[in-house]
Parts: structure tokens; C-alpha cells; sequence
DNA sequence: AGCTTATCTTGAATTGCATTCAAGATCATT
DNA sequence: AATGATCTTGAATGCAATTCAAGATAAGCT
């Protein structure tokens, strides 16, 4: 597709800026995260950034496209794991960017584009579970319930801190109350 | 306690500028609302807000106290109602402040004082829960267990907009597997 | 009643941020 | 080589939270 000196660089150069970014953003937060930071970290002036991204939000989504992305490949070794395994997987997975579960739901009110993403990513995890769910034989219906349940759950837990045994009993019990009393 | 003219004009003050922040936080919401914006809804200067209040998350956690004060008072009301129907009522209750509810947990990170409130707040809803569920012969560690878990869906719920049907048939079935396979 | 001190109030900074602007550099294509 | 598209940047702009120093006002004391 891009075959230019130039189209090379700017991929090249998109993904310094990304890199910066996500890193800056995973350790010291979304917020604390200044543009002039980024920049700096990137090796461009801060306002070179807005050439590449129309705005600080759509760099966060730029960003958090990079890490599910990265996510979703790894996921891919687990696909025969049990569903509760894959969960706990999941959940450590994630556990290094809790703090960016809470910012793409703060950004989701201000910015369009991070409520689109956002979107889109409950709808992927949705039919993730569901399909697995149903592969077990749960109905449509009450499969659609418990990916919801699941997936609030999942926020619950990275968003606030819970210790690891009790993090494996609300796992375990949800999924196995959900399928018992399918 | 308080006898001066002056001490009750500071109480008369901080009641209009509470009533203020909580009106704009709750319309705007809090990032989209300045201590400017506030002041001026309250006839006062910027800067004298920055007497009643070391700071924005301060002012933030006066006006969530107000507001589940003015809840838990309504809640009193509720006491002998069904747990679904509970829970049901308090999220309509919290559904005009679901903005908040981002905001708080965005806010955890940053500052301390709103870390300290979202951690005596969870406490207290999550004793309310377990006293309920304990009474109706769920043991301490499910009951336990489930509190925390239909914590999380309360805030699911609430920061992802979810329509009417779909709430219930959730709440239903949460306390209906919760309390079943105890 | 005066004097002193603690309690407010405020106008004018200060600082830090995201974002824009206008002007220049660099490359691709003809 | 000429032209236009693609970048890059230094210098604004504007808005936010927060601080500072100086002035008002009331309380408590003699």
C-alpha cells in the first residue's frame, strides 16, 4: 500500500509517537500525560502531534487500538483454555492499563470517537463470550445476560484493586452460576 | 455548636456553593464545569471558593456527601421493600448522577481525599448488602462475595447506559443465582 | 467604646495545559 | 527546474486551577 520514502517515515514515525504514548500513558496516566510529553518522549515538537492526530483523544484511541491489538494476538494461544482461565488471563492482561479503563469511560462523555471505540469494544468482547457460552449450550438469551454481567464485572474488579483469591472466587462462582441456572 | 453571625453565615455560604457545584456538576458535568462557573452561580469571587475548599476534588466530595445524604434519607423509606426492588429503586435514584460515578473513579487516582470517600462509600453499600442478604440465610462469605459482585453491575449499569428491560432481567437474575447457589 | 486578632473576600498574578496559526522546510511528481 | 502536497515548527491564544498579597469585616478582650 505505501511504497514512498515518505509514507514509510510517517508510519515510522506514527509508531515512535504511539510507543511514547502508550508508555507515557500506561505509567503515569492519561491525565498526567501532557502532549508537550508525549512530544518531548517522541522526539517531535508538541505541536507536530496534531499533524498525526487530530486531538489528544485520538491519540488515546490510537493507542488503545495498539494494545488490543497486541492483546487480541496473544489471546490466540488461549483459544482451548477453559472459559474461567481465560477470564483470569484476561484479567492480568489488563490489570497493567486498569488506569485506562477508567480514563477511555471518562473520555467516553467529551469525545465521539473514544464513545465509538468504546462501543465497539464491549461489542467484541460480547460476542467473544457469547459464542462460548452458547458452545456450552446456554441460550441466546440468557448468554447475552451473562456476557453483559461479565463484562461489568471485569471493569469492577480492574478498576478496583481486588485482591487476587478473591478475584478467582467472583470469577469461578459467576461463571458457574450463569451456566447452572442457564 | 455554632452561634456566631458568623458561623452561620459560613454555613449559609457553603450551602449555596454546594448547591451550586452540585446543580453544574450534575447538568455539565465536572470537568466541563469550572470553579469559575461555580463561583458566579454562587455570587462569589473564584478564589473565594478556595477558602471553604482546599481544592475542585474537595468541593467534589462536599456535594457527593450532600447527595447521598439527601439518598439515604429517600432509602429510609425503602426498608422493607424486596432486595430487587431495592436495588432497582437505587439505581433509578443514582441514574441522574451516573456521570459522577466516572467521575469519582476518575478522580480516585488523582486525589486522595476522593480516594478515601469511593472507599468508605463502597464499604457502607457493600454492608448494607451483606446485612440483607445475611438475614435472608446466605452465609457471611457468599454474602459477601455477591456484594461486591452486584456492586460492580450497579456501576456497570449505571456508567453503560443499559435499557430498562435488560436492567431488571440483570438485577433479577443476579440476586436469583446469588441467593440460589449460596 | 477602642484595639487586636481571626475570619473572610477579592483583583491581580502565576502556572500549566491543549490547541491553533502562519511561515518555513522537505519531498514527489511533472 | 517548477509546482504542489506533505510535513515541521516557534510563537501565539485561550482557558483552566490555583496562589498571593492586600484589603474588609466581625469577635473577643480590656
Amino acid at each position: 500500500m505505501a511504497k514512498n520514502k515518505r509514507d514509510i517515515e510517517r508510519q515510522v514515525k506514527q509508531e515512535e509517537i504511539e510507543a511514547a504514548a502508550t508508555r507515557l500513558f500506561v505509567e503515569r496516566g492519561y491525565d498526567a500525560t501532557s502532549m508537550a510529553q508525549v512530544a518531548e518522549q517522541a522526539g517531535v515538537a508538541p505541536n507536530t502531534l496534531y499533524w498525526y492526530y487530530k486531538n489528544k483523544d485520538e491519540m488515546l484511541v490510537a493507542t488503545l487500538n495498539r494494545l488490543v491489538g497486541k492483546g487480541l494476538s496473544e489471546y490466540a494461544q488461549m483459544a482451548d483454555q477453559p472459559l474461567d482461565t481465560q477470564l483470569l488471563w484476561l484479567l492480568g492482561q489488563f490489570e497493567q492499563f486498569s488506569a485506562l479503563v477508567t480514563t477511555v469511560h471518562a473520555r467516553v462523555e467529551h469525545a465521539a470517537t473514544v464513545r465509538e471505540w468504546h462501543a465497539n469494544f464491549h461489542m467484541m468482547l460480547d460476542q467473544l463470550m457469547i459464542a462460548r457460552l452458547q458452545a456450552q449450550g446456554v441460550t441466546a438469551e440468557q448468554a447475552g445476560l451473562l456476557a453483559t454481567v461479565t463484562g461489568f464485572v471485569v471493569e469492577g474488579l480492574l478498576s478496583h484493586a481486588t485482591p487476587q483469591p478473591q478475584r478467582e472466587a467472583i470469577v469461578q462462582w459467576l461463571l458457574r452460576a450463569g451456566v447452572q441456572t442457564a
